[in-house]
DNA sequence: TTTAGTAGCTTGCAATATGCAAGTGACTAT
DNA sequence: ATAGTCACTTGCATATTGCAAGCTACTAAA
């Protein structure tokens, strides 16, 4: 495993979900990592979520999920030129985080939209776990 | 299932990821949780816990943890009257999103305690899967 | 060759949330 | 009477968020 990007304890303790928490804890990081793991892959798309992410907060995220070694950033094409994030397998080991708030909020939070209809939106997801 | 407490969709969107993250998304909400399936119980032991939580965050923290029906508070002694937190099924269900997070930041983030170390001194958090 | 449009940002500023310290009220123990 | 603990609340400075507007590079249309 590369570790140049994984910046060891800094936090508020070695505890590992007081880390990630450091990094993750916030109302809109975890949604861009969700878009993500939907496929999305360029900043308008992002925008485009029904949440509304304002723009200057979309574009502090993308930085810190970078300087993280969650996201990378790529040109797929000059003229004109055009950029895609992916995740790193870093950001796609989040897939559990959001695995679980998906079955709690499913649970606990009537009418949110189920695991079983994102599967049949967005197999790769949900599926497999 | 009693439904009371469990408020629909009044949130940014209907997706359970982003319905969560309203309930739960900052840096404290969460480490409260933590605390409470780690078996601690009162205003004063959520203190001493080395992140350092401000007194009126923790305050307010529990309240709304209350009011989401995560968690209930009870008197368990009068004269002198002291109070106990305990987490309801519904916070103790949020343990697959904690589990989650302590894998990937055992994984991802060097120094942080790991799920066998927590597992030696607070079993009834990390066993079983 | 102005004009309009899109992608991907940055900037400014008001509103909200957080962090810190100090204070409060009920109680007990000395 | 004095000091100490528990569980908070209050005030205020600082940091983060949310909203709107602007900006740069590029393309496509008139």
């Amino acid at each position: 495993m590369i570790d140049s990007e994984n910046t060891a304890v800094t936090g508020r303790s070695p505890c590992p979900v007081s880390c990630s928490l450091d990094l993750l804890g916030d109302k809109w990081t975890l949604l861009v990592v969700r878009d993500l793991l939907l496929g999305k892959k360029t900043y308008t798309e992002f925008l485009k979520s029904p949440e509304g992410i304002p723009t200057n907060l979309l574009a502090e995220r993308l930085k810190r999920l970078q300087a993280a070694g969650i996201v990378d950033k790529s040109r797929y094409q000059e003229r004109p030129v055009r950029h895609a994030y992916h995740l790193t397998e870093k950001g796609r080991d989040l897939r559990p985080v959001l695995l679980a708030m998906i079955n709690w909020g499913n649970k606990y939070i009537p009418g949110t939209v189920t695991r079983a209809q994102i599967a049949a939106m967005a197999p790769h997801l949900v599926e497999g776990e």
